[in-house]
DNA sequence: ATCCCGAGGG
DNA sequence: CCCTCTGGAT
């Protein structure tokens, strides 16, 4: 809808937040898409914490697609939905050696169709791992833009759409961040801190 | 619409 | 106890 507000409320999270970005820890492409896929329903610190061991063991499509589940199971317990996380890490890592030489693949058609993977998952990798034109809707930033009045959306992928309309490729993945960043600590869903924030004046939210 | 599902916060 | 966390498949 409105180009030059979102531009505005971006700028000044930018300046709120100068230092947003993943806090994923990874390595390579595919340590990214296999922490992406464990985030799901799940904090970056849980993550982080199961794939320090994950990846000192096993950091490649090989060494995942012949790992038994039992095991991938445990080594990812500890994290959220862990049973149907393990299923589809053992079949991404699968299709990545049979169809894609065992690299990631760089476009977004082509990352939507491994298994565990959707929309979000698929834009940040884009983003984060090949610097790719992205943006992810997670819950952060489906609630934040909603609230703000960015879009008017119940779905995340019509969030998704409606950002990516009124926001210049380039800066995707940035606004990606900014709002996952404002999400956490300020504009919460539980109990957002309205008093401290710096988008106060300028949100529907905010009926003084 | 429902299921998966551990950990932390209030 | 209930809600939330960088969702996706059926």
């Amino acid at each position: 809808m409105n180009r030059k507000r979102t531009q505005k409320i971006l700028d000044i999270l930018q300046d709120a937040y100068p230092q947003a970005g993943t806090r994923l820890n990874f390595q390579s492409p595919f340590q990214l898409l296999v922490a992406v896929v464990l985030s799901a329903q799940s904090t970056d610190e849980q993550v982080n914490q199961v794939t320090k061991r994950l990846f000192s063991q096993y950091s490649t499509p090989q060494g995942m697609a012949y790992l038994p589940m039992e095991e991938l199971q445990e080594l990812i317990k500890g994290v959220g939905l862990f049973r149907n996380k393990a299923r589809h890490i053992k079949a991404l890592s699968e299709i990545l050696i049979e169809k894609y030489g065992g690299e990631v693949p760089h476009t977004f058609e082509e990352l939507i169709e491994l298994p565990g993977v959707g929309r979000k998952s698929a834009n940040v990798v884009m983003a984060v791992g090949f610097g790719l034109p992205g943006l992810g809707v997670d819950t952060h930033v489906h609630r934040v833009s909603n609230r703000l009045g960015l879009v008017d959306a119940k779905q995340p992928h019509q969030t998704e759409a409606g950002l990516k309309a009124q926001i210049p490729r380039q800066r995707w993945g940035q606004a990606h961040h900014l709002l996952i960043s404002h999400g956490r600590a300020v504009c919460k869903a539980r109990s957002p801190q309205c008093s401290f924030c710096p988008l106060e004046s300028m949100c529907p939210k905010n009926i003084d």
